[in-house]
DNA sequence: AATCATGACAACCGCTCTTCC
DNA sequence: AGGAAGAGCGGTTGTCATGAT
């Protein structure tokens, strides 16, 4: 006998999601908190794989999550990450707050492996792409068969630099090597990720975007609207933030902590709604019950109701 | 204006891992 | 210890938007 599968294919709504179903999983986990996944869609009134409803959940409607392209330091860190892990989305996801797997794997895919190409750096081993083999060199001091391999020869790739110069960093001084602030403290990265120039990063990265152009640094943040008709959710910081056009100038060394990276708290305010009720992280499981469903429908998010 | 190509990203599939009995 | 079930992960596909012809 074969393992039952995670759901009934037949009934099973498949495709994009519609706002209505967003609003049914959304109003279940916060009633219920995640509890068995498999039993959600029927518990929610979904027609749906549990899977399914998970996947939206965590890729999609969880209300820690930022929205919009990966800023510059972001990319960065997801580059030395990968360097380091590899293709584990969900190692790397977990060094970046608010980003998902499913979106950092994505981002990866679209943009960023095509960056290093073209600064001919080759993606899956972060070394610079070999030549063509007639004109191979012998590079037997050097292997680098594995990200983890390379990783140790090249522990850290500045993306600021030309393709040929993103060999090893060798006039660092200990000291001045960042380390990169996330939100989780606690998890304080073991990485040498130093952004030299903001503005050469900038022009490596986003070149398709004209951030060159931009007297600051930008950052896009936490932008995300779910419009149902009558319900919308809007986290706020769909605005941009600038640092002192001075330090983007690429005068002096460019911190990564000194990003004014908005304030979680200020951001999720419905969240802290639900702090008011004495839900103090980010286990919704841990949503009480009697968190009514009406509350949830009569929420108001950054001066808006939904 | 219509059609095709390309890019971006949400969602699905199938496999592996973990937990429980 | 071993099997079943649930959850998680990474690769792939599908869909939609936008730009080019």
């Amino acid at each position: 006998m074969g393992r039952q599968p995670c759901c009934d294919k037949l009934g099973v709504k498949k495709g994009p999601w519609t706002a209505e179903e967003d609003k049914k999983l959304i109003a279940f986990i916060i009633t219920n908190g995640q509890c068995c996944w498999r039993a959600v869609p029927k518990l929610a009134g979904l027609r749906r794989c549990g899977k399914s409803c998970r996947l939206r959940w965590t890729n999609y409607l969880r209300p820690d999550l930022k929205r919009g392209l990966l800023n510059q330091d972001e990319e960065q860190l997801v580059i030395d990450l990968h360097a380091r892990l590899g293709n584990r989305w969900s190692k790397i996801a977990a060094r970046l707050p608010g980003r998902t797997d499913n979106e950092i794997k994505n981002h990866w895919n679209t943009h960023i492996k095509k960056k290093l190409l073209k600064m001919g750096i080759d993606p899956v081993t972060h070394e610079p792409l070999k030549p063509k083999e007639d004109t191979i060199i012998s590079n037997e001091d050097t292997p680098a068969s594995s990200p983890q391999e390379s990783d140790a020869l090249n522990p850290s790739i500045d993306i600021a630099q030309p393709a040929e110069a993103a060999a090893p960093v060798t006039d660092k001084q200990p000291n001045e090597k960042m380390i990169s602030e996330t939100a989780d403290a606690g998890k304080l990265l073991n990485s040498d990720v130093i952004i030299e120039d903001p503005l050469s990063l900038i022009d490596c990265l986003w070149d398709d975007q004209e951030a060159s152009q931009i007297p600051g640094f930008v950052i896009e943040e936490h932008s995300r609207r779910l419009v149902d008709g009558d319900v919308m959710m809007h986290h706020p910081h769909d605005d941009l933030q600038q640092l002192p056009s001075d330090q983007a100038a690429g005068g002096g060394r460019f911190l990564m902590s000194d990003l004014e990276l908005p304030d979680w708290e200020e951001s999720c305010a419905w969240l802290l709604d639900c702090q008011d009720l004495s839900i103090h992280d980010y286990g919704f499981g841990c949503f009480s019950n009697d968190f009514e469903l009406s509350s949830f429908n009569s929420l108001e998010v950054d001066n808006k109701q939904f």
